[in-house]
DNA sequence: AAGGACCTCAACCGCGGCATT
DNA sequence: CAATGCCGCGGTTGAGGTCCT
């Protein structure tokens, strides 16, 4: 007897996610977490397989992740424990914290496999001539990298109904724009870790409308930006902090 | 300016491992 | 102990963007 399939797979929408979708996604596993995502969607009211949602999750509306291009020192490091580890993806990226092993993967295959192959020397490797050439060409192409190319253009994120994952990127592809603050520099300076168990004691407390001192935070954060601590503005208010770019204020 | 080649990266697929029944 | 179900991992694909001629 073979596996059974993850999701009716004549039901299950495919391809890159709306905006609607990351919201009911990001929403539902902000309030709820996720116990078992094969009925995750069912219960969102997402027309997604569960697999299709946790990929999704954890790639991209994940709060703790960090986007832009990868430092020199992440990349030594991506080069070194691959020499040691080999394609071990997911242990890789827990040594990076904030990269998916899915982005490790990308960054491996496109740029770091041909350096390596030219110079198998991981120490060397930021002389190589490769890197070199990659880093001109990247400053080339309108002044932009692919990145900010990225998260410029999708500016107007909240506006266009358009799949693109970066909605977190707008925010955290950071180092150009000084006042465009950091959210992981940000926030997690305040909060110590933003992990799940960390969301999950963020809305736990909602119905008791007992403040910890992770709400308290919260709650100053949220009147800094002009929201009332409920249930519903809670929603828009992480909502707007994690898909939007919304400005955060100084705390 | 056009279009073909190349590159990037989000998303899918299938499999293995582990937990549960 | 076998069958089943779920999760997570790694490989692969393909759409969209950029570069080059």
């Amino acid at each position: 007897m073979g596996r059974a399939p993850c999701c009716e797979k004549t039901s299950v929408k495919k391809g890159p996610w709306s905006h609607q979708e990351d919201r009911i996604l990001m929403d539902y596993v902000t309030l709820h977490g996720h116990p078992n995502w094969r009925v995750l969607p069912k219960l969102a009211g997402l027309m997604r397989c569960g697999k299709s949602c946790r990929l999704r999750w954890t790639n991209y509306l994940r709060p703790d992740i960090k986007r832009g291009n990868f430092s020199k020192e992440e990349e030594e490091t991506i080069m070194q424990l691959h020499q040691e580890i080999g394609n071990r993806w997911s242990a890789i990226a827990a040594r990076l914290p904030g990269r998916t092993d899915n982005e490790i993967k990308n960054v491996w295959h496109t740029h770091l496999k041909k350096r390596v192959k030219q110079n198998p020397n991981p120490n060397d490797a930021n002389t190589s001539d490769f890197q070199q050439k990659t880093e001109e060409s990247k400053e080339q192409g309108a002044g932009l990298s692919p990145l900010e190319t990225n998260s410029s253009s999708q500016a107007s994120y909240n506006q266009i109904d358009s799949p693109q994952p970066s909605c977190v990127s707008s925010m955290t592809t950071t180092s150009t724009n000084d006042h465009n603050l950091c959210m992981d520099d940000m926030v997690l300076e305040n909060f110590p870790e933003m992990d799940d168990e960390f969301w999950s004691e963020v809305f736990s407390g909602e119905s008791s409308g007992e403040l910890t001192g992770v709400h308290e935070s919260i709650g100053q954060l949220q009147s800094a930006c002009g929201y009332e601590s409920d249930m519903h503005n809670d929603m828009d208010f992480w909502f707007n902090m994690f898909t939007r770019g919304e400005e955060l204020p100084q705390m």
